[in-house]
DNA sequence: AGGATTTATGCAACCGGTTGCAAAAAGCTG
DNA sequence: CAGCTTTTTGCAACCGGTTGCATAAATCCT
């Protein structure tokens, strides 16, 4: 059924080598040789077998795309920029959803099966363990939405979350919230851990301000409801900083459900920005992580990689700003 | 780096024969050379090259997983569906984005050059002239979400569109409305298509109902609430039909943002059942599809075919229904 | 035109596996 | 234990390509 390059050779009339050096850019072939080729090629229907040369040349363009949020509306932004970047530049996405694993020897293998170039872990909910290992496995890996400088030996692409972390503090704070507080995604994940001590750290420094921390157990609009109406069996905080734009609008939900007017009596601030938030009837004053940027980078330091695999590793980071929208009081007027 | 079958068979002292069969189920090698080879495969980390010998069984477990449908949703949760139903057999999601494609050429080769066992089409907005080119380039191929019997040679998993539209009509006219509206999505989509038929068709049949009809250009947010801020100039009619669940919010958006109250004054009946549509605050009554099913069935389907790539096409249909929620009038009492 | 260079081509080995076949080893029977 | 059957094993060819090397053809130069 399939047409291999013997076909085409000798339908041309040439060796299997000038066949596979017509299609290689840059081989020692004459133009008439190529011609011939090409016109043979295309009567058959020919096209090369890519996984076939990987054997020779070690490469198979597979990059794996490894994530665990399946769940998070932001990420099918995020998967179409990665898939749409990856193959603009000839490489092809392997999806892998480690949502039911826990551990990172079966994915180790099987991106070792299947020979790819290297990995895109794109999580900030995975365990730490994950990037390093296949780090460690030979595998080139880019650790995008990670924490940023967790381990100097995977190359990490993000955003500064402690960071993140203090601007919230410092917004309230120049806002004129005085009793504030931070709610934060799943203890476990690392974006919530940092996003949590930039808080603190930030807190240490404005001695005015009162702060209550609690967690909700997802990144999800439920869990984001479920806590603030726990929250709101006692009198609210001024101002929340939610753990993201997701659980934010489900504390927004559970806000409103109260008779609660936002953001008049409280305030709130999510994290990613995604397409949601600029919905009418959201409209929610958040930082916005940019995405495109930080997936654009990923790409461009995969590729990097692919041709100088011991790169020393390095943490690229971006910064993140606040959308004004309509769920956090407005600055005061300068001057 | 890598270590391969030779290594192993070395350091084991039998042939590659020998470690080849071993790691194949129910080939002839006796326990002892069994245990002889997995000892050294263990103790040297070898894990077969799958690529390498999809070169000779013509088998890659690669099944191209092939959407446009990046901005809606309910696309992020078929993609975790899909990608965990399809690891748990075996098989490997190579993701292919085609959101900048407007012809199937392409895609065949890219497809076709990875050597992909099937391919998945997952959307219901793509030309109809993708999945039956990857069925005429001999890729085995399932429709998933597409017209259900818009070409018998491509096997087809979804809904009846056109009984959708029909169901909607049925379910206005038992809850009373009588100026009712179809709300699109883009004209060019087939579940738009099918959808405006089956609700004209049904239309027919309820001659004390009155109709209007419009397209909102996408199935997003913005289109249906620019499209319902369009219809608003105009006094509204007392139920819309909208294209999907998420043009559904944006028209409930427009909606609210006029002081018209839902249901009260306008219903509006969605299509999906996506996870935000239970969202407190959204409470989106709609026509449930069943997604999981679809998915489930579509991998069957695929791996039928797998074993059996004449295998006579087929269309698989799920039904639908309304699940009650906050955007429709309910049903007038029984007896 | 003749020799020196440069460019093109084919051969054959290889990438990491699988598999048909024949020979060797093991198991069975009486 | 001989003779027959069954199981296990290795050899070698193959899957669809790539590539180093040696040779053949084309080009350049005086």
């Amino acid at each position: 059924m399939a047409v291999t390059l013997k076909d085409v050779a000798e339908l041309a009339g040439v060796s299997r080598s000038a066949v596979s050096r017509s299609f290689t850019e840059g081989a020692s072939v004459s133009a008439r040789t190529r011609a011939k080729v090409e016109k043979a090629a295309r009567e058959l229907g020919y096209s090369p077998n890519a996984l076939a040369s990987s054997l020779t040349t070690g490469r198979t363009k597979l990059i794996g795309l490894v994530s665990n949020n399946f769940h998070n509306p932001i990420f099918l932004e995020i998967f179409d920029l990665f898939t749409r970047g990856l193959q603009e530049r000839g490489l092809r996405p392997l999806l892998v959803n480690l949502s039911d694993e826990t551990a990172p020897e079966n994915s180790v293998r099987m991106l070792r099966q299947y020979s790819v170039d290297g990995a895109i872990v794109a999580s900030s909910t995975l365990p730490t363990d994950f990037a390093p290992a296949f780090h460690e496995a030979g595998i080139p890996v880019v650790n995008a939405f990670g924490r940023y400088a967790s381990d100097p030996r995977v190359h990490t692409v993000g955003i500064d979350n402690i960071a993140c972390g203090r601007l919230a503090v410092k917004s309230f704070a120049a806002r004129g919230y005085r009793r504030i507080a931070f709610m934060g995604g799943p203890e476990a994940a690392t974006s919530t851990q940092d996003r949590h001590a930039g808080f603190m750290a930030e807190l240490a420094a404005h001695p005015g301000l009162e702060a209550s921390i609690s967690f909700a157990g997802a990144y999800s609009f439920e869990a984001g409801r479920r806590e603030m109406q726990r929250l709101l069996q006692a009198p609210p905080a001024e101002a929340y900083f939610c753990g993201d734009d997701v659980l934010s609008i489900g504390a927004l939900s559970a806000l409103r459900d109260h008779g609660v007017s936002v953001p008049e009596e409280v305030g709130v601030l999510g994290l990613n920005d995604m397409e949601m938030a600029g919905w009418a009837g959201i409209d929610l004053t958040t930082i916005h992580q940019p995405i495109r940027q930080i997936v654009t980078s990923s790409i461009e330091l995969m590729m990097a990689m692919l041709g100088e695999p011991d790169r020393y590793p390095e943490a690229r980071v971006f910064p993140c700003r606040i959308i004004e929208r309509g769920t956090l009081r407005p600055l005061p007027e300068a001057g």
